[in-house]
DNA sequence: TATTGTTATACTCTATAACTATA
DNA sequence: TATAGTTATAGAGTATAACAATA
């Protein structure tokens, strides 16, 4: 209850911070307790939609080139996902998911949303559609931020 | 337009991993302009209040011990904490803040929360307040967020 | 015996610079 | 020449296991 009184004394930036570090230590929980890293089960997620070239998955991960490339390595020799050439650009190719690393993408995911809706379902329910609302403004109103 | 109309269809869940996401990358770039990783900004921050041992400190930061012992040596190295051994249980140390890292640690705070504060400045003020409470009242949910 | 912290080791993550191959 | 991606290298971050010193 002291602590309920302190966090509601926060600045928004602060509480901010503060529910980034614990969104992050969900992720990492969520991501070990499958065998993968934070950063393992993010390139998961993002590839879930549709397969996704080197350059862009750079651009979407804020990575350098080079980075993005081990990234990938680690994921493909686990048998995760797959690079094909693209055929119009020969220089360029596609990373998508094979089937287990479609079903580990899916399982991480629903498993972070589990944890959170978890977390979430503590507040009133007029709340949560004042917060997922709030929140949406705020990336709507960030430049990059999806 | 588009974008802020996807955004507004999704889940809360959702929300909050693309909200940590833009915060995690707003610490990131804050960091590097300082020449510090975001691991170690973090740890300059965390001893802003005040000296702490290292297994306080891997509770706080939910590393293992020797996690700890490399990411303290490394800004020890570069002059931004010390260690004091504690008169009182001589097994254990203190790690505190030089002036340096004190310096740091204000200015990095001072330049994250300016620009989450220029983020959140897009919002109309009512929605800022409902946000800041809204981001209060799940911290206060959530065990360990603080 | 239990706890605090470090050391040894191995792997992942990341960036910079130099490179190959295609456009 | 410019772009897509990889390789080489180096340093930071992390965990596990074994260890030292103190409680």
């Amino acid at each position: 209850m002291a602590a309920s009184t302190a966090v509601s004394e926060m600045q928004l930036a602060d509480a901010l911070v503060r529910v980034t570090n614990l969104v992050q230590h969900v992720f990492a929980d969520v991501s070990k307790r499958h065998d993968l890293t934070s950063q393992q089960t993010q390139v998961l997620c993002l590839l879930a939609d549709r397969p996704v070239g080197m350059t862009e998955l750079c651009q979407l991960l804020y990575l350098e080139k080079s980075s993005v490339t081990g990234l990938v390595d680690r994921v493909q020799r686990r048998g995760l996902v797959s690079r094909c050439r693209d055929e119009q650009d020969r220089r360029a190719c596609r990373v998508e998911l094979t089937a287990d690393g479609s079903r580990l993408a899916e399982r991480t995911h629903a498993a972070v949303a589990a944890r959170l809706d978890e977390l979430a379902a503590e507040l009133p329910a007029p709340d949560r559609v004042l917060l997922a609302g709030a929140l949406a403004r705020l990336l709507a109103a960030a430049p990059d931020a999806g």
